[in-house]
DNA sequence: ATTTAGCACTCGAATGCAGTGAGTGCTAAC
DNA sequence: GTTAGCACTCACTGCATTCGAGTGCTAAAT
């Protein structure tokens, strides 16, 4: 229904305002190499892309600039995929090629060479480890009446917490749980541990450690892990040096949102595949109006593991950051494979 | 050589202004209750205290503002100590309320409280691991040829990582280095772990496992820990909404100071005992140039650990936040003595 | 039937210019 | 030593003016 002409133009636009932020008047268009007509011909057409819903006007004697539904057609059928340049696939083996690590440290270099890049703001949603197995648990005894519970899962994550253990349990009290705890609960997905000891692993304490009610009741409170995971964030300042965060207001209120966790988390949950473009509004957040949020799932084996994202204005430089999404989403899904994968 | 007047006089500008932003006018002053005299002799006490260096005129119709050398003197002889009300009373336990959790838990949330009573930016320092005490380690394998190496030091610290593990290890070596690693290791501070495995590890694995170079060349990297310590921020949009704070680039200029994690491990490295208060330029950093730093050290058993601090701009509430402060570290000192205090 | 040149028109941004008022410094009186 | 009085300063506000980039429309050209 538009024209090639028209699609030409709006284009040029897109591309022209995502540069210079400045609204797009027909003569800088017509100066352009691939644009033979003249500013009359594209103020025409500029007018029926603005009926159509395209293209915008910040007032009457400006220039144009793209509406949402400008940039979410740009974005649906008229980008061009980005081949990365050598300098960028540098940037992203820069996160690979560190000796191994943990897991959380790939992901917050992940976040920083992602923000680096393009920046604007980078969003990881961490290794979702709900339904990680388990795949050893330690009590270290730390001081008199504490020690430090130590949860090892099959994708490699580490979570500890410091719990208190009564007088009444002995070291070899505990040194028999923990051989327990190893044999019944390995394999069990984190979600489940806390039903488990009490269905399946109480009967066996039971017979084996006297104070096995005590026990229980020193592990149970801290076997019922908080569900969310870790969302890492960097480049936060960046937005700082786009125009249309001048208003100090608007900062604050889109950088008060990335410390919504829940809502945070809602948004970067939903797992799915291949490349999630949501343009402004698309975002159902007032904060987020003027924003774009790109993100990707990572994956170990198939398995969704979790999300990276950028944010950035709406008006972004999304053919790169499409690209340099994809690539690092692949990337990683990849490296984590290889390094969790049940082998 | 301040006559009594004159101490007055700044002690009333300066709390307007903390409390304003505004420049301060004679009038004003005058109408205060503890002020008795005329605007006339308000200004020339205004001029004598402007001669001597505690105020400042933004130009040459306008209020005074107290200098750095005018808040200098406020903090040091003016200000009157400040008792925390019932709120903040109740504010500050609610950090200590909870269940007992990792240490890291308890130091951000003591960040996420502090700025939230201060509305600035909090900053602490992470407990110093460097010197703590291997307490235990531990060698989870996880895929063929990888496994979680974790630490846990007598601070309750868990320290923890991916490693390669070669094919030549078979796991019944890999357990019985761990059992030699934890007889000799224990006690050993983390920053000589690395030295130690070389000088009196290696001749004992020698004996025990045949493949122990292997193990030897396994291990060493990854005891190699980095020195530095994890910052914990909150608040950071707090600024935002500070009036010196409007103008972006000096709030970008803020921000990326404290991404630049070098320069903030100096700043807050430092120990002190009781309350340490760097006004503007005294923090010789031009991106704090309008900030001033409260800082005060927390401690374990009498072991300096790490540092609490706020950050405001130099026209701060200093009698409110350096009671909070003085408060938190204290309250902090006591918890982590009595949780982690050899016993 | 398109495309283009020409031109009047619009409107934000920048500039200049009183007028206002909070605040000062100085002088002279108390 | 303190205060009243007054001229002076200077940021800020509102208003009128100009400037220019860009538009929309019409009529001519292709």
């Amino acid at each position: 229904m538009l024209t090639d002409r028209q699609l030409l133009i709006l284009h040029a636009i897109v591309d022209d305002y995502i540069r210079s932020a400045e609204p797009v008047g027909s003569r800088s268009i017509s100066k352009r190499d691939d644009i033979t007509f003249s500013p009359a011909t594209i103020r025409n057409d500029m007018a029926d892309l603005e009926e159509l819903g395209f293209l915008e006007k910040p007032h009457s004697s400006a220039g144009r600039i793209p509406s949402q539904k400008g940039y979410r057609y740009y974005v649906d059928n008229l980008l061009m995929p980005h081949d990365l340049t050598a300098d960028e696939e540098l940037d992203i083996r820069s996160i690979f090629n560190e000796r191994i690590q943990e897991v959380e440290t790939v992901i917050q270099h992940s976040a920083r060479v992602l923000s680096n890049m393009t920046s604007y703001i980078s969003l990881v949603l961490g290794p979702e480890m709900f339904e990680a197995k388990l795949r050893n648990i330690q009590i270290i005894p730390l001081s008199k009446g504490s020690a430090i519970l130590i949860l090892v899962t099959d994708t490699g994550h580490v979570e500890n917490q410091t719990i208190a253990v009564p007088d009444s349990i002995n070291p070899s009290d505990l040194e028999r749980t923990v051989n327990i705890l190893n044999e019944r609960l390995m394999g069990v997905p984190l979600y489940r541990l806390r039903d488990t000891l009490h269905s399946e692993v109480e009967n066996v304490l039971r017979n084996h450690v006297k104070e096995y009610k005590h026990v229980l009741h020193m592990l149970s409170p801290s076997l019922d892990l908080e569900k969310g995971e870790k969302i890492f964030y960097s480049g936060k300042t960046n937005i700082l040096s786009q125009p249309e965060f001048r208003d100090i207001d608007k900062v604050r209120m889109l950088l008060n949102m990335l410390e919504e966790d829940k809502t945070m988390h809602q948004i970067l949950r939903a797992p799915h595949t291949g490349i999630q473009v949501k343009i402004g509004q698309e975002n159902k957040l007032e904060a987020f109006d003027n924003c774009s949020l790109i993100t990707a799932s990572y994956s170990i084996g198939g398995k969704h593991m979790g999300t990276i994202g950028i944010l950035g204005p709406t008006r972004m430089e999304y053919r790169r950051v499409i690209g340099v999404v994809d690539t690092l989403s692949k990337d990683l899904t990849k490296l984590l494979t290889n390094l969790y994968q049940q082998g």
